[in-house]
DNA sequence: AAGCGCATCAACCGCGGTATA
DNA sequence: CTATACCGCGGTTGATGCGCT
């Protein structure tokens, strides 16, 4: 009865580079809309969703593919998580050059990375001996953070999501601008010119009056003994030493003090871009690869905004 | 060298919102 | 006003690659 016909033609699964052509020349010519057309045409033989999925995760112009977060991302990412909760989108719009499935993809192996280490720390640290209490810290990932705001309704921005991180109470409200200095400094850095201008959620928050709360990112680093939350555990998850923090023994009960230095490097530049796989913790120790695992087109690529529809 | 486990990425699915006839 | 189609988003899953044993 239904769609036979519309059904039996479809193609799934990974794409073409012919394929990618066509969608690229349908975009070229009527922009990134009408996506159902391009099956209707006859152009592919891939429903308009999957045209569109292409298009925004792998084709558009000055996607970051295949560059790993840089810890200025991480944490912006990180930040924009406890503010909006699971709004991958709107997150990615903070991003450029990001897409929503890439914040997904990096926020869910973050906390599946989480979850292993401290399921590795709290059998270690119990099988040591369970001599001091372990924090609640430590229990609020596994079992409420795969939760946080999976449903969209708890407008996330008056529950911040990290239990007993006080300094997130006491989050300021900003207006209009509500990214913190690190942020700024990744739009800004390379050029000045382009940011705010085309990019279009910064044009949204300036011509709305919205207000929202934003924790101070200063505020947030001031005190990280005893009140560390599920924020700074996980913008501390790719340091060399994380582990320390969840061993009990080790660091008497979160007394993480000085040791946590960071250290060089921990800041990269701005768009730098952290090509391979698992890297994170090996950039931090080597620090010959620093930078030298910069792409050579990091700093002739500033970015330039998503073509936009109207635009094309 | 092979097998295993983990991390990452790409793509699909279902649902809700919006536009249009 | 209602029905339908389309679009966008968030969640999930399968494939692949890589490192470790």
């Amino acid at each position: 009865m239904h769609g036979k016909k519309d059904q039996e033609h479809i193609r799934k699964g990974p794409w073409k580079a012919e394929e990618d052509e066509v969608l690229l020349n349908h975009v070229k010519k009527y922009g990134p809309r009408d996506w159902s057309s391009i099956r209707s045409k006859g152009l592919l033989q891939r429903t308009g969703k999957s045209c569109r999925l292409r298009w925004v995760n792998k084709l558009r112009p000055n996607l970051k593919n295949g560059c790993k977060f840089s810890l200025e991302e991480e944490r912006v990412v990180i930040e924009l998580q406890a503010q909006f909760g699971n709004k991958w989108a709107k997150i990615a719009s903070y991003l450029p050059g990001r897409t929503d499935n890439d914040v997904k993809n990096f926020w869910s192996s973050r906390q599946k990375r989480l979850a292993r280490i401290l399921q590795t720390s709290a059998t270690t640290s119990k099988s040591q001996k369970n001599k001091t209490k372990v924090p609640t810290v430590l229990d609020v990932p596994t079992s409420e953070a795969p939760k946080f705001s999976s449903s969209s309704e708890g407008e996330p921005s008056s529950k911040p999501q990290s239990c007993s991180l006080s300094c997130i109470e006491n989050s300021d409200v900003i207006k209009m601008v509500p990214l913190p200095d690190l942020i700024k400094f990744e739009m800004h850095s390379s050029d000045t010119n382009h940011v705010e201008q085309e990019f279009t959620p910064f044009d949204s928050y300036n011509k709305s009056t919205e207000q929202i709360t934003f924790p101070q990112i200063s505020e947030l680093n001031t005190d990280v003994t005893f009140s560390m939350g599920n924020q700074d555990l996980l913008a501390r998850i790719d340091e060399p030493n994380f582990i320390d923090v969840f061993d009990p023994l080790v660091a008497s009960e979160f007394g993480i003090g000085p040791q946590h230095s960071i250290g060089f490097p921990f800041f990269e530049p701005s768009g730098s871009c952290r090509i391979g796989t698992r890297d994170t913790i090996d950039n931090s120790k080597n620090s010959h690869s620093f930078f030298d695992d910069f792409p050579v087109d990091i700093f002739d690529d500033p970015m330039e905004p998503p073509a936009s529809p109207s635009n094309v």
